[in-house]
DNA sequence: ACATCCACCTGCTCGC
DNA sequence: TGCGAGCAGGTGGATG
C-alpha cells in the first residue's frame, strides 16, 4: 500500500478534500473542517510507514497519518466518479489526474493530520508507541530478543504487540511461527537464543515475501492502490489452511481459538509446550 | 510497568 | 426466506 501511494500521489498538489461520515477522523481532534483546510493546497512529498501505520509528509512539514484498521484501503481512481458507499475521504489534485480515495467498510481505520516535528528516528510523534518493524534500519534484533525474554507472555501475543515489534498481524504471526516451528503458546521467557533467531529470520522472510507478492488478498477488500490483488495467499502455509496437509510433514493443519480469534498451526511441527502461555 | 480484556464497526456465511 | 451466531488481516483504553 505504501509503494502504491508513492507511485500514485507523491509529488501531486491537493486541490480539494472531502470527508464522509464522522468516524474516520475520530483521532483528528480539531475536526473535519480543520483537516480539509490544512490539506488543501499542499503537495505530498513522500509515502512512509512503520509497521501498519502509514503517513504522507506534506510540503509544509505536516503529515497525513493513516491506519487501515481491518478493512481500510486507499484507491486511485479516475477523477470525478460518485464515491462508493464505503468511501470515507477523497482527495482531488490540481493536475486533474486520478483522485485518491480512502474506503473502509468496518470503520476501524482512521486518518489524522499531525503537524509536530518528527521524532529522532523520523516517525511522527503520534506513533511514538509503535516499535520499529523488522524491515526498517531502526529495528535492533538483539534488543528485541532481550525485551522478549523479559516478558511473561506467549510468543504470538508478543509478535502481535506493536509496542514490541510492529507490522506483524494475525496472518504473518501464524506463518512466521510455522516457519520457525514454534507453537504460539511458547512462553517468551523460555525461548532459547536459537529459537528467537529462527523466529526473527522467519518473520523477515514472511514479511519480505508478502510485500513482494503485493500482500494477502482474500477478497476485494484487500487490494493495492491500483485495485490489483496481491498473491501471497497462495504462499500461506497455515493461515486459513485447516484440514490441509502441512507441506513439511503431511499432518493436517488445525485451527485453534486464541484470544477471541484464530490461530492455525501444524500440531506436529509446532508441538504444544508443557506449560504454555496464551 | 506490565498483561489481558473488550469495545469499536459492517457484512458475509452458516446452520436451524 | 428469515434469523441469530460466528467470523473477519487491528488498535487502544480500561481494568486487573
Amino acid at each position: 500500500m505504501r509503494a502504491g501511494l508513492e507511485h500514485w500521489v507523491v509529488g501531486r498538489r491537493i486541490a480539494a478534500v472531502e470527508v464522509f461520515g464522522d468516524r474516520t477522523l475520530r483521532r483528528h481532534a480539531p475536526g473535519p473542517a480543520d483537516f480539509i483546510a490544512r490539506l488543501t493546497g499542499r503537495t505530498i512529498t513522500a509515502a512512509r510507514r512503520r509497521g501498519k501505520f502509514l503517513w504522507l509528509p506534506l510540503d509544509d512539514g505536516a503529515n497525513l497519518l493513516a491506519h487501515l484498521g481491518m478493512s481500510g484501503q486507499f484507491l486511485a481512481v479516475p477523477e470525478g466518479g460518485k464515491p462508493s458507499k464505503h468511501t470515507k475521504a477523497r482527495w482531488r489534485f490540481d493536475d486533474g489526474g486520478p483522485e485518491l480515495r480512502f474506503c473502509d467498510q468496518r470503520t476501524f481505520g482512521g486518518l489524522a493530520l499531525a503537524d509536530d516535528e518528527l521524532s529522532a528516528d523520523g516517525v511522527p510523534r503520534a506513533l511514538g508507541h509503535v516499535a520499529p518493524d523488522p524491515l526498517e534500519p531502526a529495528f535492533d534484533p538483539r534488543r528485541f530478543a532481550a525485551t522478549l525474554r523479559r516478558r511473561r507472555t506467549g510468543v504470538k501475543r508478543a509478535l502481535l504487540d506493536q509496542t514490541l515489534v510492529s507490522g506483524i498481524g494475525n496472518i504473518y504471526a501464524d506463518e512466521a511461527l510455522w516457519h520457525a516451528k514454534l507453537h504460539f503458546a511458547r512462553g517468551t521467557d523460555g525461548l532459547r537464543p536459537g529459537e528467537i533467531g529462527r523466529l526473527l529470520g522467519a518473520v523477515d522472510d514472511v514479511l519480505r515475501a508478502a510485500i513482494a507478492a503485493g500482500g494477502t488478498s482474500f477478497d476485494a477488500l484487500y487490494v493495492a492502490v491500483n485495485g490489483e490483488s496481491g498473491w501471497f495467499d497462495r504462499s500461506l502455509e497455515v493461515y486459513g489452511q485447516a484440514g490441509e496437509p502441512c507441506s513439511r510433514c503431511g499432518t493436517s493443519i488445525i485451527r485453534m481459538r486464541f484470544t477471541n480469534r484464530s490461530s492455525y498451526l501444524c500440531p506436529k511441527c509446532q508441538p504444544r509446550p508443557r506449560r504454555g502461555r496464551w
